[in-house]
DNA sequence: CTGAAAGCGCTTACAG
DNA sequence: CTGAAAGCGCTTACAG
């Protein structure tokens, strides 16, 4: 059944079958009605290689993830791809490592898949800043910022880490916390996790607390098993904190079990906070005071923008979605 | 860059040059070698529409996802994108509600991207039943089992659900736990949570203990949020229960922070159970003994089941993954 | 072993 | 408003 077929059963030239299929103005009500007629009964699909080798474009927009073990993410993408497919645009994704070059992988997508435009779930600006320049599509980075590059086909939605990291350092402190671990991320400059690290040397600052990195400090993927262990570490290294900002709600849960081994209660004995708000924490015993980040319109913004500029490419669009610091029970005042 | 660019800057016909691409054996040597040169030079890509136009074939492999918070899901997710990309085939995900059907979902996808095959993700018998022989593409089940419903392009790598129930069952009532409860699933007898159902009654009957199951089952679907409230349902209705088995961990870890806020501690006075063996379920307080699915297994089997199956469709493979009842904290021996 | 040519199913100027 | 025709970039008989 191709649109000959159409065409013929109709009584129209395929031209205008076509118009009626990509609703051109330019047909009859008349012609538009029996052929749309005909299309119902055949229940007839185009084509969509011969429609995207004409239209030099391929149907789908790529997703690429990064981290394995990141609910967040799994929830971002879950409702990207509903809102994508309600706008019936295909969606392809990639899982990478957590450590992985993001955009070299994009770059070859581009090369063999020819997207349309891509999603970013997590990024490094480190290798934006350095390859990004070879991608041609409309890009959308979430969770991390890409204003500072200044690439015109890049656009951003993230949460200020920064400041919800310093907020939480605010929290802390007014509960009376004045030795607070950091757990999680790394030390680079162009990941997330050095904005909240950033945040929470800021709330030091300002609450005139040391921050001692090498007793206060300790990096990990974003996984349990790693979190575990760098919990484990970070606790009995220093062995004076009252408190652990956790940078991932994951990562809190590995450092949960690692207090609990190391017979610390939570939040008896050591509060802790989490980042990203997901539906788990909710269910912690204790549940978890965490910074909730706003998948919800991370994914609405994000599918809007990244529409829009398939269509009107050159234009970035970078923006803050507001986060909320959720307070529960993971957190105890001391004196 | 084109086909017809390599063929005038390699001095070949374009003919050639697609053979060489397609490694077809009648190429000289020469020409192959030269041709190749330029292709690398160039960085060549083929472009993919044309080429399925003509092959009257879609490059992709569609994944439909069952349900929203299953970790276990994405697990498996990500373990067969991983290994499709290394064989170079793309794959398009959907998550589909936990209640939508799947197969007329299917349905609507091979007539509109018409996919080389498709992986179901959890699967309800009942949609399989009634509108499986519309679809024409070889398709793999994960974690149910097709085989009784005889299609020649239904393939499925399943967990035998009864008897690690029945072996879950003999274990709890071997620590000497006799009143047992059960959360989870529902009670149509097309879905996995049956299966473990039925394996549960069978091992009460070999015990001779007594299932009532107004008293002893609470149905929820994968969601902590949902099992959160069912097990609270299921704990206050029936105060007798010594012990839980809920049919995922995610499930169990709802019914984890259920007993926590009606007082009950695991497994002190609550022993419990889970199902899946995500990486998560080791870290929760207690550590959960549960029933692992080999998901690595799942995702490559899955995949060379696949892969074979667009080659030589008609030939449906069913097999039983072995499972493991890992035996950790969270179950009590009493007398 | 190789090239010229037909054709896959569409879209879109172009002419009317 | 409509149709005939060119062309998107490939693959593959066909002829040599």
């Amino acid at each position: 059944m191709t649109i000959k077929d159409i065409a013929r059963l109709s009584g129209y030239g395929i031209g205008t079958v076509s118009r009626v299929i990509n609703n051109h103005p330019d047909v009859s009500d008349k012609a538009r009605q029996r052929i749309m007629e005909v299309i119902e009964e055949t229940n007839f699909q185009p084509n969509s290689n011969a429609k995207h080798l004409k239209m030099r474009a391929v149907s789908s927009i790529a997703i690429i993830i990064k981290g394995n073990q990141n609910i967040l993410f799994n929830a971002i993408l879950e409702q990207i791809q509903q809102r994508l497919l309600a706008n019936d645009e295909e969606a392809v994704v990639s899982y990478l490592d957590e450590d992985a070059n993001e955009v070299s992988y994009a770059m070859s997508l581009c090369r063999e898949k020819n997207p349309k435009g891509i999603f970013f779930l997590g990024g490094d600006l480190e290798y934006f800043e350095k390859d990004f320049k070879y991608i041609p599509v409309p890009c959308v980075l979430l969770t991390n910022s890409g204003k500072d590059l200044k690439f015109t086909n890049l656009s951003s939605l993230t949460t200020d880490d920064a400041a919800a990291s310093e907020a939480v350092i605010d929290y802390l402190v007014d509960q009376g916390h004045t030795h607070i671990g950091i757990l999680g991320g790394n030390l680079s400059d162009t990941q997330v996790s050095y904005k909240r690290l950033t945040g929470c040397i800021a709330g030091f600052k300002k609450h005139h607390l040391d921050f001692q990195q090498d007793l206060q400090y300790e990096p990990c993927h974003y996984s349990v098993e790693e979190s575990y262990e760098a919990a484990l570490r970070l606790l009995k290294r220093n062995s004076s904190l009252t408190a652990i900002f956790a940078f991932g709600d994951i990562i809190a849960f590995g450092a949960m079990r690692a207090s609990f081994d190391l017979g610390k209660r939570i939040p008896e004995d050591i509060s802790l906070v989490g980042y990203d708000g997901i539906d788990l924490s909710r269910f912690f015993v204790p549940r978890l005071t965490t910074v909730r980040q706003d998948t919800a319109q991370m994914a609405k913004q994000g599918v809007d923008l990244m529409l829009q500029r398939i269509h009107y490419p050159y234009k970035a669009v970078h923006k803050v979605i507001p986060y909320e610091l959720i307070k529960s029970e993971s957190v105890k005042k001391i004196n």
